[in-house]
This record gives structure tokens, C-alpha cells and sequence, in this order.
DNA sequence: TCTGTCATTGTTTTT
DNA sequence: CAATGACAGA
């Protein structure tokens, strides 16, 4: 009756099995995590523990939930209905749809990219007199996200952790940035979780309803939750205490995002009588790609512990091989000239990638590939729904669905120009004050009135004609129709016709396909939820091309052969990180690492390079002390790295007495002469603010160098003129 | 309202 | 070395 548990091998099976009482998996990489999800999901369906919708299923990405949707309706022989599976946010937002009264929103309410929350936000700090110069918006925005991941609501965050910036505060600017949320019927990413959780606190019979509701709980990719995530899930787990967290803490590496690697260090803590199941057996690699990734990851101290090994006896294989190159013109040509030879032996190029820590480092490798004619492709670059045509026309959308939606009213009023300018734009935004209407129904009062004259006039008036009529279209003709002709009539469409621009073709391809995307939607607002939250396209989803992506990128993935480029002090680890963070986040770069090589099945092939170009002029670099950290018997070291790895051990480095060495950026000593020294001394005691780290405590002087413990920034070292009193 | 110039600023970004 | 954004001037 059960072939499908059959297929496990025991440590797989006992998580299947352990139905009940909570259960944390910890998923090596390659250990089939997906396969224990979604068979014990099957489980408890086939033996009748629950119907599908008693199951509530939680992944992050919709890829992801999309995966396992269709793996159980497969091992079920049949799609499953009214199931609870999706990523946090989608999930969150679908039971906010449903009690939206209960958190001062009307169902039918938008939910803002990060785009349009940076403009409200700028918005608010703007009609604070804020300089935002000296304030970004986007330094503003991180501390509150940072706030809604750890389940802070404006009132609820402590004193001590709130930033006063004089006549403002930071948790002020929050309050009034909240304000403007709830008054436009809009949130943003961070609200969905917080205002779903805060939601469950509050209200004890929706608690109740979703208790009877859910009798099982699964959760994917458990070690990426942050604060408000747990919190949710530990509301709605209260009563059956059926869940069921699969994770690898040694993959965490979205701290900076606010996962807390903690929840997974902790959960036997916080689910008492809990049961944990490790799963170590690796199905994908060989064994000295899973010895060099068991050994390195073995230099971190926090975490729960567990070691890779063969899972299959067909894992021997070829050493890891570790190469230096003098620069990163050689390295790319050596990479692309691997994947060359790769190809020559029948090997797809598919199967092929390149990992990078940061963006920027993929251009050296596009420049090589385009020159020899490599097709490739990158993943994570600008996605369909954030291109600028794209946002346009779904802010028509919006407005059309949403009439109090002002950001997206505000992003089109003028687009295309139709005399609408700064002038005409803030006697709308006057009225919309005056009258504590939405800007779309001030526009209105203000034609009624005939405030404005000429072009303006005009302008605002065949806009207001427009949106009365594509409504009318939308009621009679559906959503499509609705769209098509909006871009049509609006001279959206032409207003790119008109255009010369080389990409404008493009563009209006774009317009096409999105009119085409809509037609799967039965609602315009299913749509706009849909693109709101599963922002993702894969699309030329088989065409063989080098993959080429970052690191974070390529979580979840796996290929024959990886190449892992920039294994350089300063780039990987990043010095930012590094200079931030602390060993914490070295920990974490060294996780990136791990994920890094336990993506490759056959081969791993890291390198450094000697010499790299910063900005505008060359550095010299030493090899990550990850490649130290590589267990010396799983790797086969070569090129000019063996003498790279002779001089990190001697002192001082031959590169460094050859090339002059530049003072490392993100110190303060990077042009020292570019400001004047300081005539007044800073007392120790002073509180002071530097443009890069923020405000901070003087600990200690040494002549003009500073000792500043930063509130956010911890402890740094400098130079007193870049800093002034607070 | 549009266009050019100057200054600033460079990690990762599942939703 | 870019790419982006703010602001001045036509």
C-alpha cells in the first residue's frame, strides 16, 4: 500500500513518517529535502490524517511552491484541491483578503514593490522638511523593514532602538509611513507577515477559525524565516503542534534580508518535545566536492552540526580543482575556455555555471562569452514585471482597479506627457490634502472646478474621460480588452511608437506579452496579485546557454560543473560584509561558499586571481582563506596558485613590494586629502554622525583618529574629520 | 518641460 | 570606470 515510502532511504522515511508533534529536518544539500516534503505531505493525505485543505504548506519562493504542488499532485495521481500551499507572503495576504476590515483595508487592497514604497516613503520624509540627502529614504526604509521582520509595529519598537534624527524621529517617520499605507488601502511586502501575525495576536476567533482549520503544518527552507515568520507560524502550530520545518542551517545566508538563523538553532527550544531528523546521505555529488564543502564548513562554530556523505556508490570523482590566475581577464578566459572544451566532449552547456558573489563580476565573463560566441544567460537580472513599460501600464491597472492608489495615479498622470507637469501635479496633491481625498478623486474636483488652464486643463480632462471609459470597458469587455484599449487610447502605445530609442521595439513586445499574461487571469485583481507577488518569469526556460549568476542566485540549483571565480580576500569574503558584520557574517560568507560547491554534481572548479580592477585601477589580491580552509586531500591545486598560496604563508607578499599597494577602499584613508583636517578635538563621550556609518559614541581618541562604537555599524576606527558632533 | 552637467557611489535581493 | 540622480538653465 505504501510504494512510495519504498523510495526512502530510513532517515528520509522516519521524517515522512514522524507525523505528529513537531519536527525539524535538518536537509543537507542534495539530501532530497523536496522528496520528504512533498512525499510526507502525500502521507498524510493517503492515510487519511487530514483532507488538503487541513494542510497549510509554506515555502519562500513561488518556484518552489509551484514544485511541490506539482510533485504531490503527482504522487497523488491527481491535482489536489483548496490547498493551502504557497510562499509566506501569498499566504499571508491570502488571509488578509480575507479579514481585511480587520486590519483597516478594504479586500481589495494593493500590495507596493519596493519601487513604490521608497517613493511614499521619500514622500512622507519630504513633506517632514527632511533632508534626504543627508537621511536616505533607502537608509529609513532597511531600518524599518528591518522593524517588520522582527514583528515591531510603529508603537511596539523599543525606545532604545530608534533612531532620533533631531526634529524626526525613525520610528515616527514609520507611524506616519504606515499612515499613508493604510490611507492609500495599500501595504508593502513587510506588512503582509506583520500585519498577518498581528492579526492572529489580536483576534482570538480568527486564531480559533485557523487552528480548526490547519491540522498539519509544513515549512520549506525553515533556516531563511525571520522573526515575524516564526511568530506566525508558531500562532497557528499553537494548537495541533503538527509542524513539520525542513531546513539547513549551514545554507542560511539571508541575514541581510532578516532571516534569523537562530530559529533553527532554537527550535527545539521553542517546540518543546520536539523530534529531529538529519538527513546527510547526498545524492548529487561526488565525494571530494562533498569533502571539500563537509570541510570547510566544518571552520564555522554556530550551528547544529551535521556531515555530508555519498549517498550513491558511484561517487568517486575528480578533486576540486583550485587555480590562480595573475588577473581576471585570464581567469575568464580560462573559464570560458573550459566550458569550450566541455562542449567539445559532448557536455551540455546547460549543465555549465558560473557562481559570483556580486553582480559586477559577471561582465568579465559576459565580455569573454560574447567575444567567442558562448550563448549564455543570466538569472536575477531586470525581471519582466520591473521594466519600466510593464510598470507603467499595471499602474493604469491599479488605478483602474483601485482608485485610491496615488502612487500608481501618480506614476501615469503624466505619462505619456500630457501637460501635467510639477505645477499641475502639486495643485492635485493641495486638493487631495485640503479635501482627504485620494489624488485620482482631486484630479477630478479640480476639472469640475476648471482650476487649471491650457494644456494642463486638457490634459486632465481627456485622462478623467479616459479612466470613466476603460472602466466602462473593463464591466463590458473584461480585463484584456480593458488593457489593450487603455494603452491604445491613453497614447501609451504610440508614445513609444514615436520613440527612436533602439529598445523601444522591445518595449512594445513587452506590452504585447503582458496583454497576453493578463488573458490567464479570470480577474483584474487576481492579476495584479499575481504580479505582486510571484514576480517571477522563467521563460526560455531550455535553450542550452552557460548559466551565469550570483551565489544567492543559485540556491536550490544544481549542474554538472560549477566554477566558482573570485575566491579573493575583499571579495569573498566581501570586505563590506566583513567590515559590517563581524565574524557573524564571515560565518555566513562561508556558508555562501558551501552553498557555492555543493551545487556541483561532477566538478567544481574554483580560482582567484592575483591582480583585479577595482572601479578605476588595479589591486592586487590575496586568495580567500576559504581555499586555506578546503581539506587539502579533496582538492588538486594549480596554474600559479600553489605559488599564490606560498606567498600568503610568507611575509611580505611579493605582489604587494612589486605593485604599490592601494589603500584598501571603505576606510576612511582613501583620500585623505580630499577634506581638510579637523581644527576642533572630539572629546571621548562626544556622540557624533558619520556620513557612512551613521551615529555613534566616541570611545577613545588617538590624534585625529576616532574610536566611534556606531549603533548600527558596531565599532570602527576613524578619521575625526569625517565625523561631526550629533 | 526638456536636456545637459555635476556629483555621488558603488554586496547579496526568495517576496 | 560607469550608472544614477539632483539641479540648473534654456
Amino acid at each position: 500500500m505504501s510504494a512510495y515510502l519504498d523510495r526512502l532511504n530510513a532517515a528520509q522515511r522516519e521524517a515522512v513518517e514522524a507525523t505528529d508533534g513537531p519536527v525539524l529536518v535538518l536537509a543537507g544539500a542534495g539530501t532530497g529535502k523536496t522528496r520528504v516534503l512533498t512525499t510526507r505531505f502525500a502521507h498524510i493525505l493517503l492515510t487519511r490524517r487530514a483532507f488538503p485543505s487541513q494542510i497549510l504548506a509554506v515555502t519562500f519562493t513561488n518556484k518552489a511552491a509551484r514544485e511541490m504542488r506539482e510533485r504531490v499532485a503527482s504522487l497523488l495521481g491527481q491535482p489536489a484541491e483548496g490547498l493551502w500551499l504557497g510562499t509566506f507572503h501569498a499566504l499571508a495576504a491570502r488571509m488578509l483578503r480575507r479579514h481585511a476590515e480587520r486590519v483597516d483595508r478594504t479586500s481589495n487592497f494593493s500590495i507596493l514593490d519596493p519601487d513604490d514604497q521608497l517613493r511614499l516613503l521619500k514622500q512622507v520624509m519630504e513633506a517632514r522638511r527632511m533632508d534626504t540627502r543627508r537621511f536616505t529614504p533607502q537608509g529609513l526604509m532597511s531600518t524599518i523593514q528591518r522593524w517588520k521582520d522582527r514583528a515591531l509595529l510603529p508603537d511596539s519598537v523599543p525606545g532604545d532602538q530608534d533612531i532620533d534624527w533631531g526634529a524626526e524621529s525613525a520610528r515616527d517617520l514609520y507611524a506616519a509611513y504606515q499612515d499613508r499605507l493604510r490611507a492609500l488601502n495599500a501595504m508593502d511586502f513587510g506588512d503582509l507577515l506583520l500585519l498577518a501575525t498581528d492579526l492572529l495576536k489580536r483576534d482570538p476567533e480568527v486564531l480559533a477559525d485557523y487552528h480548526r482549520r490547519f491540522r498539519y503544518i509544513l515549512v520549506d527552507e525553515y533556516q531563511d524565516t525571520n522573526l515575524v515568520q516564526y511568530y506566525w507560524l508558531r500562532l497557528l502550530a499553537q494548537a495541533h503542534k503538527n509542524i513539520c520545518c525542513v531546513g539547513d542551517d549551514d545554507q542560511s545566508i539571508y541575514s541581510w534580508r532578516g532571516a534569523e538563523i537562530e530559529n533553527i538553532l532554537r527550535f527545539e527550544t521553542d517546540f518543546p518535545g520536539a523530534k529531529i531528523v538529519r538527513l546527510e546521505a547526498n545524492y548529487r555529488s561526488t565525494a571530494p566536492i562533498l569533502a571539500a564543502a563537509s570541510g570547510l564548513i566544518a571552520h564555522n562554530e554556530g550551528r547544529l552540526g551535521k556531515t555530508l556523505h555519498p549517498g550513491r556508490n558511484d561517487a568517486e570523482g575528480e578533486r576540486v580543482e583550485v587555480l590562480g590566475f595573475w588577473d581576471s581577464d585570464e581567469e575568464s578566459r580560462f573559464v570560458a575556455g573550459r566550458i569550450e572544451a566541455l562542449r567539445r566532449d559532448a557536455h551540455k552547456l546547460a549543465e555549465c555555471a558560473v557562481l559570483v558573489r556580486a553582480g559586477f563580476q559577471t561582465r568579465a565573463f559576459e565580455e569573454r562569452f560574447i567575444a567567442i560566441g558562448m550563448p549564455y544567460r543570466i538569472v536575477g537580472g531586470l525581471r519582466f514585471y520591473e521594466r519600466a513599460e510593464i510598470r507603467d501600464a499595471i499602474a493604469y491597472l491599479r488605478v483602474l482597479a483601485q482608485p485610491a492608489d496615488d502612487l500608481a495615479f501618480e506614476r501615469i498622470v503624466n505619462v505619456p506627457k500630457r501637460g501635467l507637469g510639477d505645477t499641475a501635479l502639486r495643485t492635485i496633491h493641495e486638493r487631495s490634502r485640503a479635501d482627504g481625498v485620494p489624488l485620482a478623486e482631486a484630479a477630478a474636483r479640480i476639472a469640475a472646478a476648471g482650476t487649471l488652464r491650457g494644456r494642463a486643463r486638457d490634459g486632465l480632462r481627456d485622462l478623467l474621460a479616459g479612466f470613466a471609459a476603460w472602466r466602462e470597458t473593463l464591466r463590458r469587455d473584461g480585463h484584456v480588452t480593458a488593457l489593450a484599449t487603455l494603452l491604445d487610447e491613453s497614447g501609451y502605445v504610440a508614445m513609444w511608437q514615436d520613440q527612436k530609442s533602439p529598445d523601444a521595439a522591445g518595449r512594445l513586445e513587452n506590452l504585447k506579452e503582458l496583454v497576453r499574461a493578463l488573458a490567464d487571469f479570470e480577474t483584474l485583481e487576481g492579476f495584479l496579485d499575481h504580479v505582486a507577488l510571484v514576480m517571477d518569469n522563467d521563460n526560455e526556460a531550455d535553450d542550452d546557454k552557460v548559466f551565469l549568476m550570483t551565489l544567492h542566485a543559485a540556491k536550490g540549483l544544481e549542474f554538472d560543473t560549477v566554477f566558482l571565480p573570485g575566491w579573493e580576500e575583499g571579495v569573498f569574503p566581501n570586505q563590506r560584509s566583513l567590515d559590517e558584520g563581524g565574524a557573524k557574517s564571515l560565518e555566513e560568507e562561508r556558508r555562501l561558499a558551501y552553498v557555492g560547491i555543493t551545487r556541483a554534481r561532477q566538478r567544481a572548479i574554483i580560482s582567484h586571481c592575483a591582480n583585479r580592477r577595482i572601479y578605476a585601477n588595479w589591486q592586487s589580491s590575496v586568495p580567500s582563506r576559504f581555499i586555506e580552509e578546503l581539506p587539502e586531500d579533496s582538492i588538486s591545486v594549480g596554474g600559479s596558485a600553489a605559488l599564490a598560496r606560498e606567498q600568503r604563508l610568507a611575509a611580505p607578499p611579493v605582489f604587494a613590494a612589486a605593485t604599490p599597494l592601494l589603500a584598501r577602499r571603505g576606510a576612511d584613508e582613501w583620500n585623505t586629502q580630499a577634506r581638510p583636517p579637523r581644527a576642533d578635538k572630539i572629546a571621548p563621550g562626544t556622540r557624533v554622525f558619520h556620513q557612512k556609518f551613521g551615529y555613534g559614541i566616541v570611545l577613545d581618541t588617538d590624534d585625529d583618529r576616532l574610536d566611534i562604537e556606531f549603533d548600527s555599524a558596531g565599532e570602527k576606527r576613524v578619521l575625526d574629520r569625517f565625523v561631526e558632533r550629533a
